[in-house]
DNA sequence: CTAGTTGCAAAGAGTTTGCATGGCG
DNA sequence: CGCCATGCAAACTCTTTGCAACTAG
């Protein structure tokens, strides 16, 4: 059941145990064929894809595309450890926050019971300016006026 | 202030022009080339490109990502309020909600106060699932266990 | 041995960039 | 005239496909 016919490769485990000790976020293709070479295992980029359209059909692993990221996500479909993590993303210098925080959460739940729409945590960014940016900008602000 | 530090060229009225008469939904740099060449009018892609994120910078129009669809899809953002705010994007019938709701502002508020991340409220999509397609999916659910 | 797997290379789609020309003001 | 806008071509990224060599069973 578990490899459905299919053989049992070393890439093909790699991915899944990838996957696995992943689960709390989601990795991208590029994600995953790095840590491979930084490890001295290579696996070609062909054969991630494939394997994870593998795993997709069988329900292993969810695919999303995240606003804003470049390539397409994947996360280990793992119900337990579904957890609501939002993202903040700096439209100045870029950068990816990762919130864990109470009030999100909450925010889901008032969107869903209130408005009756099922946020996706997984697929929404926030978008806004990250602390040091502010700071950033109100450095130049004040010789700007 | 309107077209602040640009010119005014009929590719860039062409481009707002597109965008503000297909307010209703949301269109791709594709469907909005191809208009453009049906009507006789060559606007090279670069250029609705280049435009797009003028306007998307301004807050004339908002980004958004949609499964299904190939690339990124725009839609013109109508009022001011818009920009006050936030949108709800459905990731299965592609709808857009407009919600008004203090939550939100509040919530922002917090992140601001607690994670000193300043969100920008228009830039911000939450995709997730709408009532009717959550009523849609849990139908098809019964039979599937 | 047979059938599924691998990965290079190339193709393909969406998007961005360089650069010379053209148009607004 | 100066500066921005335009758009072609090329570069770039992500993803898929063809194909020959390879490997699990």
């Amino acid at each position: 059941m578990s490899n459905a016919g299919g053989y049992k490769t070393k890439q093909r485990e790699a991915v899944l145990r990838y996957m696995m000790e992943h689960r709390n976020s989601h990795v991208t293709v590029n994600q995953i064929s790095d840590s491979f070479a930084e490890r001295g295992m290579s696996v070609g980029v062909t054969t991630i894809y494939r394997h994870l359209e593998k795993l997709l059909e069988q329900g292993f692993v969810r695919k999303y595309t995240v606003d804003g990221a470049v390539g397409a996500c994947f996360q280990y479909a793992d119900d337990k450890q579904c957890r609501e993590h939002f993202h903040l993303m700096c439209e100045r210098c870029g950068c990816l926050i990762h919130l864990e925080c109470s009030h999100l959460n909450e925010l889901a739940e008032h969107i869903f019971s209130e408005h009756g729409f099922a946020v996706n945590p997984f697929r929404t960014v926030f978008y806004g300016k990250c602390k040091a940016c502010l700071a950033e900008e109100n450095k130049v602000g004040e010789s700007n006026g």
